[in-house]
DNA sequence: AGCCACACGC
DNA sequence: GACGTACGTGTGGCTG
């Protein structure tokens, strides 16, 4: 055996039999062209890429089970007894799996009678105590005991590339113990995939409880009055001899009899050269793809022949010097739990120059003078025309690759062009796209995926230019996509310790209602149940239920908010769904999608909706909390990441009802809105006919918003009435009144749908369309749907025009005024920005005045800025001074 | 994995 | 008389 290395290493131990045994299930049965199963050799071997590519060790050692576990059969004869055989298609690829290993010059131990867990405790004790550092490489969390200062455990999550990291902290985050009290754990709360009982009755959270309580099982057992509850400690009497065999049965062993072969693991990656045969008779086409091209024996693929010829990457630096290009890559994927930043491109890059032809190549071609220099040149649109195929995720994924475009270079996105055409579809995948507007599905190469965008672009030009889009696409929807990307860019900075805080309030706050609900309930049950919750509620406990849903019990709010005076459970739910909910979508989500500049980078889809307004996703940032003051506190993480700068918000004022007032033609309407008057206000007047002089009151304000909302949305008598918990005679009588006072109104409504039904379509005031097939419809509720969202289409997607062209023309200003200040959000009608603190006045100035001339429309557009140190506490901003 | 119920925003 | 407010995204439970 050799000597450890005296320079620092970093040793990666891999539990073999896991990775490989996850990897079978997490993949589809996957066959060579002769029918071999490779789905669980190929997944390894992804995940060993993945993982040395990421982990850069110096050493990695293979273990492997070997026969039957001698010592925990010998402590638990059940031990495993209920696993299942290893299914044929598995067994097989062990084979496959040692080849591969082989190829990768990683040293296989294993030891008869022993499980890796306990080999790879033993090498990874050997080790730390050397002085050096571990990686274990698990599917198993049990192996976490053995985390420590210097040995981190990487355990598989869904899928089959993606790892969860713990160190102590981590552990101890995750399960509140130490990685030693781990066994204890399993001892008590049991583990079903090895036939380990624990005691029954006790889980995830009690388990963590009784250790948190006793400090150690052993303690436990010893003095079971710790267990807290009189139920417990009963369980604990009982089952606690069982528990203690499962413990000891989850400990590992650390001392068998083997020794790190140091010479042997030390780890270079393998050559090309060694893998390509491997991967080639695997069929591994994707690894294949992405082994590195040596530079002079590099392939073309001519898009429109099935034969692939021999040529260099050199034709291809040499062959870009045309006017225009399309180009896309294909296979685009999100880092997991990374920001956009982190896109990462997969599978070729595809480029075509003139129709009916392309290149596909690696990003790793990138690597090589010739190629890298001919992208660079093309990519920052100095001489060529670019379009693309999502053209915001393939800049973002290029970027990371360190090309860096140019600014507004992409002149055609067909990804953008045929949501324009059909915004019910999104069109994320280009086959979608080609299938429906060339009548023709795409293959796999990169460069027929270019081509097909070379091609596109001129059908979608000609149809936008058909009807009258092309200013729509070209001066709205194009320079949106270059805003957008850089907004993602910019990310909102984030305040984590106020998270944390925010956090551990929020866990007490559970922890209580929790046992509170458990109380009033009679026993414990899960409260996120609907299920659940419907039987204790109206079985259990007798309350008034409110109906069925398809699958049980109806428990949404509307249902229990009318319960919550009958019992105090109810109440309680309410609140610990409230708190849950904040937990578990942003409290706790947010710290974990921060990027690595500590910032928050959302998505924008700029193809999502039906309207024409953006979404937001990963996280989406258009729906944090506003309402409750708990959910407002998340705001307070939002913050402006230093004291010399601020946020603004712009926010529009009543933007859709404006644009109900504008296309409509209603003069009362318009009139109000030029007066500057409060609208429900004069809603109200409106409809009880309250005298000059006077106010509505406020229920009489209330019902009028209701109705401006309703109408907005299309709203039916019945609506209204549910809304409002009225007759529906009433609820009639408003909207009655309503059209007589504002009959354009109807009068418009009318001619919309009448249009739609001719033409098929409605459209915006910047001639966005939306289709309604369904207008048609003989089925009652498919025609009405169609109805009131063709009612609803043109003012929502007036407004998002508005707003977008707003972005455009700040975004630019900002730019021409050399101004410090970055758009970070929009929220339909409302701006969020980060902005030098001596610059405020004028930036504020500046995006009130862009916004409220967008466009001009027949009655004022209102922009109400605020600014603040947090978006919790953004203020009025007061402009007196700074008007422009 | 996919559907459902529920809950947040505009 | 049907049906019953537009547009989104995220989470957790449940099912097959």
């Amino acid at each position: 055996m050799s000597a450890p290395p005296p320079q620092s290493a970093v040793v990666m131990l891999l539990d073999t039999y896991g990775l490989v045994y996850r990897a079978f299930f997490a993949l589809p049965v996957l066959t060579t062209t002769k029918g071999v199963p490779i789905n669980a050799a190929y997944g390894f071997t992804q995940m060993l890429t993945k993982i040395v590519g990421d982990e850069k060790p110096t050493h990695v050692i293979a273990c492997f089970d070997k026969g039957l576990p001698q010592a925990r059969v010998a402590m638990y004869s059940e031990y495993k007894a209920q696993r299942e055989a290893m299914p044929d298609d598995l067994r097989s690829q062990f084979a496959l799996v040692r080849r591969i290993l082989e190829a990768y010059d990683i040293p296989v131990i294993e030891l008869e009678g022993q499980e890796a867990d306990d080999v790879i405790a033993t090498l990874a004790r050997q080790a730390t105590e050397a002085g050096q550092r571990v990686d274990v490489v698990t599917g198993d969390l049990d192996m976490l005991q053995i985390v420590d200062e210097r040995t981190t455990v990487l355990v598989t999550r869904r899928g089959i590339t993606e790892l969860g990291r713990y160190d102590p902290a981590a552990v101890r985050e995750r399960f509140e113990l130490q990685p030693s009290q781990l066994p204890d754990y399993r001892g008590l709360k049991g583990d079903p995939s090895d036939n380990l009982p624990g005691i029954p009755g006790i889980g995830e959270k009690t388990a963590i409880k009784l250790l948190k309580a006793a400090g150690s099982l052993d303690a436990l057992l010893e003095n079971p009055a710790l267990a807290g509850s009189p139920k417990l400690e009963g369980l604990v009497r009982e089952h606690g001899e069982t528990a203690r065999i499962c413990r000891d049965v989850s400990i590992v062993a650390r001392d068998l009899p083997v020794e790190i072969p140091w010479d042997e693991a030390r780890y270079t990656p393998p050559s090309p050269e060694t893998l390509y045969p491997l991967y080639r008779d695997l069929e591994f086409k994707t690894l294949l793809s992405r082994l590195p091209v040596p530079k002079n024996d590099a392939t073309l693929f001519p898009v429109d022949d099935a034969e692939r010829l021999d040529g260099t990457y050199r034709s291809f630096a040499a062959a870009v010097d045309p006017p225009e290009f399309a180009l896309l890559a294909k296979s685009l994927r999100e880092a997991a739990a990374a920001p956009a930043s982190a896109l990462a491109l997969r599978g070729d890059i595809g480029v075509s120059a003139k129709e009916g032809s392309g290149f596909s190549f690696p990003p790793a071609a990138l690597a090589y003078g010739d190629v890298r220099a001919a992208f660079v040149e093309l990519w920052a649109g100095a001489r060529s025309r670019l379009g693309a195929h999502d053209w915001k995720t393939l800049q973002s994924a290029l970027r990371t690759h360190g090309v860096e475009p140019g600014e507004g270079v992409a002149r055609d996105d067909v990804m953008i062009a045929t949501h324009l055409l059909n915004p019910s579809r999104s069109y994320a995948n280009l086959d979608d796209a080609a299938g429906e507007y060339l009548g023709k599905g795409l293959s796999d190469e990169a460069a027929m995926h270019a081509d097909a965008v070379f091609r596109l672009r001129h059908v979608v030009r000609e149809r936008l230019g058909l009807r009258q889009q092309l200013s729509l696409y070209d001066d709205l929807e194009l320079p949106l996509v270059d805003i957008l990307a850089r907004m993602e860019r910019a990310g909102f900075a984030v305040d984590s310790t106020a998270l944390e805080e925010l956090s551990r309030e929020v866990d007490r706050a559970s922890a209580r209602l929790q046992e509170e609900i458990y109380v009033a309930a009679g026993g414990p049950f899960n409260i996120g149940s609907p299920q659940q919750l419907g039987t204790v509620l109206f079985e259990r406990l007798g309350l008034p239920d409110g109906g069925r849903t398809k699958t049980g019990w109806a428990t949404g709010i509307e249902v229990l908010q009318p319960l919550a005076r009958e019992h105090e459970i109810v109440a309680k739910v309410l609140e610990y769904r409230e708190v849950t909910k904040l937990k578990n979508t942003y409290i706790d989500v947010i710290p974990k999608l921060l990027g690595s500049d500590g910032r928050l980078h959302t998505n924008f889809n700029q193809t999502g909706t039906a309207t024409g307004r953006l979404s937001s996703n990963n996280p989406n940032l258009q729906n944090i909390p506003v309402r409750t003051e708990l959910g407002r506190r998340v705001r307070r993480a939002f913050v402006a990441p230093s004291e010399s700068r601020v946020l603004l918000a712009a926010d529009y004022s009543q933007i859709e009802l404006r644009v109900m007032a504008h296309i409509s033609g209603d003069e009362a309407m318009r009139e109000a809105f030029r007066r500057g008057e409060d609208i429900h206000d004069v809603t109200a007047r409106g409809i009880f006919g309250v005298p000059k002089g006077d106010k509505a009151t406020a229920n009489q304000r209330r019902i009028a918003k209701a109705v401006n909302f309703g109408l907005l949305y299309g709203m039916s008598d019945f609506g209204l009435a549910q809304r409002l918990e009225i007759e529906r005679a009433e609820a009639r009588a408003m909207t009655e009144a309503y059209f007589a006072r504002f009959p354009t109104v109807r009068t418009w409504i009318d001619q919309n749908l009448e249009f739609a039904r001719e033409n098929g379509y409605v459209k915006t005031i910047l001639g966005r369309r939306r289709y309604f097939p369904d207008l048609r419809a003989k089925n009652f509720a498919l025609r009405s749907a169609a109805e009131r969202e063709a009612t609803n289409a043109p003012m929502q997607g007036s407004a998002a025009d508005l707003m977008k062209l707003a972005m455009v023309r700040i975004d630019r200003a900002l730019l021409s005024g050399g101004l410090d200040a970055l758009m970070l959000l929009q929220i339909h009608d409302e701006l969020i920005f980060e902005v030098a603190r001596d610059q405020i006045e004028a930036v504020a100035a500046l995006v009130k005045r862009e916004m409220e001339h967008a466009y001009e429309l027949a009655v004022p557009l209102e922009a109400t800025l605020k600014t603040g140190r947090t978006w919790y506490d953004v203020e009025p901003l007061d402009l007196a001074t700074a008007d422009v």
